[in-house]
DNA sequence: GATCGATTGGACTGGAGAGTCCAAGATTAG
DNA sequence: CTAATCTTGGACTCTCCAGTCCAATCGATC
């Protein structure tokens, strides 16, 4: 292993944030270090000197999920015609939102609110937040090449959002029915950027 | 007081239930029970002689918070226009997500969803569930009178809560951004009821 | 092979919280 | 008054977990 001497092994800090992530994802932010330690095949005074303390490891952890799960939002192609990318937007946040490991997150950032709020804020701004600015820019856009009316494109992308997520996100948290079809997800991407349409044609 | 001979004193169950109610918006789902006590003016004793454990002390304030937070659901003036009787009904579905209280409750619902499922699904049927329903109906009703054009009005309730909802639970879930206020409340109801009816015209 | 520093496992501390136990005190029916 | 039963407070047990400590070990470099 490419390790200098006696430096910390980059390949097992690696690890603990897989295991992290895994951990964290299915037992949620109470999880324990034990565990995590268990799953990183690795031992509990390894992880801390990697990483100091819990709260670290959750920091940096979340950091990684954002970035790995926000990249999927970003290509809205714009080059379509606006029922296209509309739909094109509305598959990406269902598929992200449905992803086993996106709605971890978001459960992490919401119980932890009070105990590491840089985490939810940072979730927030990288999730929702950046991608319906981006869905705003489009709106805009569209709306000075005439093909759309939207007066205030953040608002309308906030409408847009919410059609598409709705209750589907709360249930999927709660784990009460069953998970989305492909199918699914294309009717509803479909009808809403249909109707989207319809509300704000020129 | 009036109490039966050795009976268990109904004004403290009621205590201690107010107690949970708060000190769980407050605390979280993992708010001790020797707080729920100091709170009640009541011995720890005293609470599981009237619950016998804290999940079920959970479980019943929260059957009562879902009543409490939902009657406010029950009122669709269905007599009035579409654009009035929809914008009532996202006023309502607003203010219930901004009060602490409604807030807390989802929280609650959302951490517990593994340990507790019975808690999250009571609170799903009760809350989102029965209240898309009972608009569903609604839209259904004034697709038969010709006002409006709704072919799956289950979808398009949830189309419509998710333009109201949008990232406004999130956000106020984890803590970020200014409340809303009246007025915000009052425009946001009126766009969404006018774009709604717009995208659904016969 | 000697050295330096990371790694390991396992014991340990300290704190928090659920739930139990009990002895003393309060309340009410009869 | 007495008996029955609840209430209290506080000590107590158990369990779980974050974080620390340490002695033995391992691995790369020189």
């Amino acid at each position: 292993m490419a390790r200098a001497v006696g430096q910390i092994d980059v390949a097992k800090t690696e690890a603990i944030l897989d295991a992290a992530v895994d951990v964290l994802a299915e037992r949620g932010p109470l999880a324990s270090m034990e565990e995590v330690a268990r799953r990183a095949g690795v031992s509990k005074q390894t992880i801390y000197n990697h990483y100091g303390s819990k709260a670290e490891l959750v920091r940096v952890m979340s950091d990684r999920r954002v970035a790995e799960i926000t990249a999927a939002l970003d290509a809205p192609d714009a080059l379509e015609d606006p029922h296209g990318a509309l739909a094109g937007y509305a598959r990406v946040l269902l598929q992200v939102l449905l992803m086993p490991r996106g709605l971890s997150l978001f459960r992490l950032a919401m119980v932890g609110a009070e105990t590491m709020p840089e985490v939810s804020h940072a979730v927030f701004e990288a999730g929702p937040r950046a991608s319906r600015r981006r869905l705003a820019e489009f709106l805009a856009a569209e709306t000075r090449a005439g093909r759309l009316d939207c007066p205030d494109p953040a608002e309308a992308a906030e409408f847009f959002g919410g059609m598409v997520v709705s209750t589907r996100q709360t249930k999927a948290m709660m784990g009460i029915g069953p998970a989305l079809t492909d199918a699914d997800i294309e009717r509803i991407a479909i009808e809403a950027a249909a109707r989207f349409i319809r509300a704000y044609a020129p």
